[in-house]
DNA sequence: GTAGGCCGTCTTTTT
DNA sequence: GACGGCCTAC
């Protein structure tokens, strides 16, 4: 007797579910690898094997279920309960409920490391930095080093970095990763390495986490055998999603973890590898099965249950002139007329009035906006087309790219909120300090110098003199401070604290504060949703809100609205019609990313991966000329664009090419202004600009 | 030591 | 088209 819930399922789908479970169980319960390509119903498989788990008696607390992003993981929580609802009833929700280790594997290390912080010397009120954070943290350690002034260019934060954090991150010594990723850099390995030796003790006496650390000190915990079945015992089951796209460092955490791979399911697809820029490596998918005696079974699923065959055509052929394939390519049985349409258009204005069109006109045929979205390569590639969605109206929400969190004023009110925190944050304190009129970057770090040893560092500003020429302001700092330290206030009245705190500085600081200003309601409103600052603060930066403030609010969720998105946050992702922007060398693949075969290959998986998250219908467009950068709005200097070589000649019989606008002869009074070509009187108004 | 202005550089994708 | 670094005036 096969379970009801397994009845949707195609046969490799129902194998990869039941794997090692219940009677049916056949394998045993060793390792298990499923290949799944775009569109083969992988998160669904994936959901039911979690839901069949625990509609076989799996304890849902002892479920460990990794995923990329933590919107995936909130979607895979809501497909299990809907699967065990079928079954149970609404009893089900206690036990989905119960499934409480789902998340990134940033955000279950995060919560590991507070459970283990004392066994391993770590204080458990640690704040973690992001990326720009630990971009600050790396600058200041650059500076105190005196490396900021070396006769030749020292590599800047981003890239010290980046470096750094790819040594971490691909478990490879600095030599190694200065010569295959950095050539450039090579000649300063030596400084290099004693910068990241400050920096991380930097972090150690800050009590400060970045990113990867999250990773490095799981990783490290589970080395010692005793820790490793500790954590790795608290877990029947782990489940791992997007496992192409996971590093080194993660795969020892599972490895660690789960020596034997009882238990252990990775689910990914080579074709997809997309983020090797984060250092993962499709060795780790490919290497999966033979890392364990006896190795990890193998499930494929190969058929497309999204996309229409001529997309599926057209995309097959894009990741067939890939130079190494290891899946199959996939197939489907939805049978249409269409072709996607390759598209010739102008330049990048009328790009946009062509997708604008286009949605509209979907629109009439009954598609919802939401149905619809216009994938890039690069965020700020959706510019005109943002401007043009705005101009007429088309409500769109944005993934990728600036996030919120990256305005200043929104990252000023974070510092005073981590620095109350963990009063030894240096950048937070950093910046915060120097929003003080007459505090600059020396009064700033001499005072948190002077604080940093005391046992009681908030306590020990107050008893601080005030630095001269700060006033008034000098106590309202402290006083904000000492009523947070305090928690008087709860959560989350503290933000109100630090806001009311925060405004006046606002005021005196930026032009446009009544606009800031709205973005720091929006901020408070965010927090509200969160049971204490800690866990505000630490949720806020493993999972930032996606979209940017200039969008009036969350748009409710019963209103239409258009999704642009980077290809990278469109992973997983589909829609009935998808319109790719930019198909032309220098975007796909981004002219910073042709230097090594590597880098291309990784580009042209980037377009399949955009191309097949369409269901129903696929727009290409290719603008024929792009006004350059680095001018004033009036010039007009431009180059001319190729399309993309990811879709050579031969490749054109799976596209329906097609330019716009269609000649037509011109009709008097049908213009309007946004035709018009030269604006004489904008150009007259530059030359004094 | 801080604040403001000027010039050269780099410009991606994300937890 | 923003940001870091450098210079100069307070």
């Amino acid at each position: 007797m096969t379970a009801s819930h397994l009845d949707t399922l195609n046969d490799r789908q129902r194998t990869a579910v039941v794997h090692g479970i219940g009677p049916e169980a056949a394998g045993g319960d060793g390792p298990l690898l499923i290949i799944a390509g775009a569109g083969s119903g992988k998160t669904n498989t994936l959901a039911h094997r979690v839901a069949h788990l625990i509609l076989n008696g799996a304890d849902p607390r002892r479920i460990l279920l990794m995923t990329f992003s933590r919107r995936a993981a909130t979607e895979m929580s809501r497909r299990v309960e809907r699967i065990c609802r079928k079954i149970l009833g609404n009893d089900a929700a206690i036990l989905t409920d119960a499934l409480t280790w789902a998340g990134t594997f940033h955000g279950i290390g995060a919560r590991i490391l507070r459970d283990y912080a004392y066994e391993i010397g770590l204080d458990p009120a640690f704040t973690i930095h992001d990326r720009e954070d630990s971009a600050d943290l790396m600058n200041l350690m650059r500076h105190d080093l005196g490396l900021s002034k070396m006769e030749s260019r020292f590599p800047t934060k981003g890239t010290c970095l980046a470096i750094y954090s790819r040594a971490v991150n691909s478990e490879t010594p600095l030599t190694e990763v200065l010569k295959t990723a950095y050539p450039w850099c090579g000649t300063w390995e030596k400084e290099l390495k004693a910068l990241f030796a400050a920096y991380v003790e930097a972090k150690q006496a800050q009590n400060v986490l970045d990113y990867d650390d999250l990773l490095l000190y799981w990783a490290q915990t589970v080395s010692d055998p005793e820790l490793a079945a500790e954590i790795g015992g608290r877990f029947d089951h782990v489940l791992v999603d997007e496992y192409q796209d996971t590093n080194r460092l993660q795969s020892s955490i599972l490895t660690a973890m789960k020596p034997g791979g009882r238990g252990l399911t990775v689910v990914g697809d080579d074709a997809q590898s997309i983020y090797s820029f984060r250092a993962a490596t499709i060795r780790n998918i490919l290497d999966f099965p033979a890392s364990f005696d006896p190795p990890a079974d193998i499930v494929t699923l190969d058929r497309n249950y999204r996309s229409t065959q001529p997309i599926l055509a057209a995309a097959n052929g894009v990741i067939d002139l890939a130079r190494e394939r290891f899946t199959k390519n996939l197939w489907t049985e939805r049978q249409s007329e269409d072709r996607p349409r390759l598209v010739s258009v102008r330049d990048e204005a009328e790009q946009a009035n062509y997708i604008v069109e286009q949605i509209l006109e979907n629109r009439e045929r009954g598609l919802t906006l939401k149905d619809q979205a216009v994938l890039f390569r690069t965020s700020s590639h959706s510019g005109s087309l943002e401007i043009e969605l705005t101009r007429r109206n088309i409500p769109f929400v944005k993934f990728g790219g600036l996030k919120f969190l990256d305005a200043a004023h929104v990252k000023d009110l974070l510092a005073a909120l981590r620095f109350a925190q963990n009063p030894r944050d240096k950048v937070a304190g950093f910046r915060l300090m120097q929003l003080l009129p007459g505090v600059g970057p020396q009064t700033a770090s001499k005072i948190l110098d002077a604080i940093a040893t005391d046992p009681h560092p908030l306590a020990a500003l107050a008893e601080i003199p005030p630095p001269p020429r700060t006033g008034d302001d000098w106590g309202r700092f402290v006083d904000m401070l000492s009523a947070m330290g305090k928690g008087q206030a709860g959560w989350p009245g503290e933000i109100e604290i630090a806001r009311l705190w925060y405004e006046p500085h606002l005021d005196r600081i930026h032009e446009d504060a009544e606009t800031r200003k709205a973005d720091l309601v929006q901020l408070g409103q965010i927090a509200s949703g969160y049971g204490s600052r800690e866990r505000f603060l630490t949720e806020l930066t493993l999972d930032p809100p996606d979209a940017t403030s200039d969008q009036a609010g969350v748009p409710l969720l019963d209103e239409d609205y258009l999704i642009l998105s980077t290809i990278h946050s469109a992973k997983g992702q589909e829609w009935k019609s998808v319109f790719v922007l930019n198909c032309v060398d220098g975007c796909i693949p981004s002219d910073l990313a042709v230097g090594t075969t590597a880098e291309i290959e990784e580009e042209r998986r980037l377009l399949y991966v955009a191309m097949t998250r369409a269901k129903d219908s696929l727009h290409l467009t290719v603008p024929q000329r792009f006004f350059t950068h680095g001018q004033n709005a009036q010039g007009d200097r431009h180059v001319y664009a190729a399309r993309t070589r990811f879709i050579p000649a031969t490749l054109l019989q799976f596209f329906e090419s097609a330019a716009w606008p269609v000649a037509q002869p011109s009709a008097p009074g049908a213009r309007d202004a946004r035709q018009i070509r030269l604006d004489v009187g904008a150009r007259m108004r530059g030359m004094w600009s």
